[in-house]
DNA sequence: CAAAGGTCCTGCTCGC
DNA sequence: TGCGAGCAGGACCTTT
């Protein structure tokens, strides 16, 4: 589910409702999603006040006086801010319980997800540590990632989808950026030159700030944290159109698999 | 052969 | 032959 316009929405979304407020209680339902949720987070958080909603890629970073709590959505996990009485539904795994007596909840059916711990600096996370540069970062630009792919021979839609190149840059927005910039996907990135490059670095920012803008994409099942759904879905150009007429040209856009993902593209428009 | 928005980890291949 | 880097594929889950 969310990329990195999604993770943002989240983030803002929750924000208002959570920073500044002591954690009463944390509810643990089950501990299994991609890696144990810490059995002794209850003890750490109980009482302790929240700072900051930060992010970091598609990490979402809650950040307290004496650490970290990390959150990741995997593939279909969700962020809620629940009155007291809301009803408690499957895949509702985690829960922090507020001063003010709402609840922030986790749902992920996939469990896919993370809740983790930590009191290092952030960035020194081995999660956090080896990251790429925010897309939306001055580091992040043409020059850069012409560095990141010039060296290298795998299809451009895995570079940019790699955390280590940039973070942030999930299914949806690969298949969209890259036929906004006129680029196949599965060209090898050694085979592109810098001034392709700037112009793909250019397209990953701004479909991702349009993304954010209009709150995401709802495809299945992302909800906003107020329950509403993003909007971006209804400018998606290539992603999920296999067999629908390019906007640019006409030719019926394509559909393949490339390393386990599904991959849309022109294959007219996009060399 | 089902595919779904993520991504870490393992083990293979290749070049030095 | 050994080593590191790069790379492909598997693994983790449930729902539609």
């Amino acid at each position: 589910m969310p990329e990195l316009p999604e993770v943002e929405t989240t983030r803002q979304g929750i924000a208002p409702h959570i920073t500044g407020q002591r954690i009463r209680q944390v509810v643990i339902r089950q501990p299994r999603l991609r890696w144990p949720i810490p059995d002794d987070l209850p003890q750490l958080l109980k009482g302790r006040k929240l700072l900051s909603v930060g992010r970091r890629g598609k990490y979402l970073l809650l950040t307290f006086h004496h650490g970290t709590l990390i959150l990741h959505l995997g593939m279909s996990g969700s962020l809620r801010i629940v009155e007291a009485d809301a009803r408690v539904q499957k895949h509702d795994h985690f829960e922090l319980r507020l001063g003010d007596d709402r609840r922030l909840k986790l749902r992920d059916p996939r469990r896919f997800g993370a809740v983790l711990w930590t009191e290092q600096p952030i960035s020194q996370h081995p999660l956090l540590a080896s990251l790429g540069p925010e897309p939306l970062s001055e580091a992040f630009d043409g020059a850069y990632l012409h560095g990141q792919g010039k060296h290298r021979r795998i299809a451009v839609k895995q570079l940019i989808m790699e955390s280590k190149t940039v973070v942030g840059v999930g299914n949806i927005y690969a298949n969209e950026s890259l036929f906004r910039s006129a680029i196949h996907p599965t060209r090898p990135s050694n085979r592109i030159s810098a001034v392709r490059y700037q112009t793909l670095a250019d397209e990953i920012r701004k479909v991702l700030v349009e993304a954010i803008s209009q709150g995401g994409t709802t495809l299945r099942d992302f909800l906003r944290q107020d329950g509403r759904p993003g909007y971006f879905a209804q400018k998606l150009l290539v992603y999920g159109k296999a067999e629908e007429p390019c906007p640019e040209c006409g030719t019926a856009i394509r559909s393949k698999s490339l390393a386990q993902r599904s991959t849309f593209f022109c294959p007219r428009c996009q060399h």
